[in-house]
DNA sequence: ATTTTACGTCAGCCATGTTGACTTAAATTT
DNA sequence: AAATTTAAGTCAACATGGCTGACGTAAAAT
């Protein structure tokens, strides 16, 4: 009864510790993505189509049904998101080649330019976060956010994560 | 010139690496922040009602402009969801007793019940995420992510998580 | 006595998510 | 060849949760 509340119970230790890594990843989170807010600004973007910019340029000629895989958000919402893209010229849309029902995604020149420099701060913060953390701290890293990927489909969104 | 697009750069493998540890943090969020949707639906709130009862979980007490610097909304977006959660006996607003202008927050039993049924299944996923990653790299995403952290005032985050 | 602070409200706007219904063209199945 | 399924798109309406700006009240600090 007693240990239940006292501090030294393994198990009382075990949420809290847990507690404190669910709160680290919501305070991560929120300052990570707060860099690329200020440029999207700028271009009168939003955080929407950041997403699909990065998506776009990291699988070149991505189909429509997949970039909605991997959003998991509807294809209306997304096409608001992307006909700004594809109106001002960040994105463009070729017919496939062995399904030409397909409108595959492509980044323009001026899309891989803004796609660098939304990303340029991203980077050099995890760079500086994972140099003061050194090697095996980033292997945990990996491990762990793996871990937190849906079971179901972690293989898969490994696989694209890494490169197929 | 000729090794900038080359696989074996250094130069190179580390954006690939940055890049990927990137996604593997949407993914990981994407996924982690995916569970309690499905309660909170029940109850008519969303992710904006659940950020306010995990955080006035953690610090009984909270004042709400301190709430706000957590949460970095406005307050008239924090007032909406925070109303709903008064109106409906989640959360009990209390005069601070030192300075009877502060509405200090504490979660009611019923709010306690619904975060506690909230995170469950969060803390399901992390633990066996844990499990499976072991201590080590338990302690690397620790790192990872503090760093990760706004440098400004994470000193001042990382005490609220860990418990001043 | 004045100013500042903590908190609150009203009103309206914007971004981005949702559902549901319907279209078109190409691919697939029968 | 005809029927069905699939990939993608569109229109319309609605919900959530951000935002700005203006203004109010009570308590604390100067």
């Amino acid at each position: 009864m007693a240990d239940v509340k006292s501090g030294a119970s393994p198990l009382f230790l075990r949420e809290e510790e847990l507690r404190q890594c669910i709160e680290l990843l919501f305070f991560a989170y929120r300052d990570f993505t707060a860099g690329p807010d200020k440029i999207l600004k700028e271009y009168n973007f939003g955080r929407a189509h950041h997403r699909v910019i990065h998506f776009v340029w990291r699988n070149q000629g991505i189909s429509v049904s997949e970039l909605l895989d991997i959003l998991r958000i509807t294809k209306q919402s997304l096409s608001r998101v992307l006909n700004a893209l594809v109106e001002r010229g960040f994105i463009e849309q070729r017919p496939g080649v062995t399904d030409r029902r397909q409108r595959l995604l492509y980044l323009t020149e001026k899309g891989q330019a803004l796609e660098h420099k939304l990303s340029e701060e991203q980077r050099n913060l995890v760079a500086k976060a994972f140099r003061e953390a050194g090697g095996e701290a980033v292997a945990g890293y990996r491990q762990v956010l793996s871990g937190l990927i849906n079971e179901e489909d972690r293989e898969t969104v490994l696989k694209r994560i890494l490169g197929n």
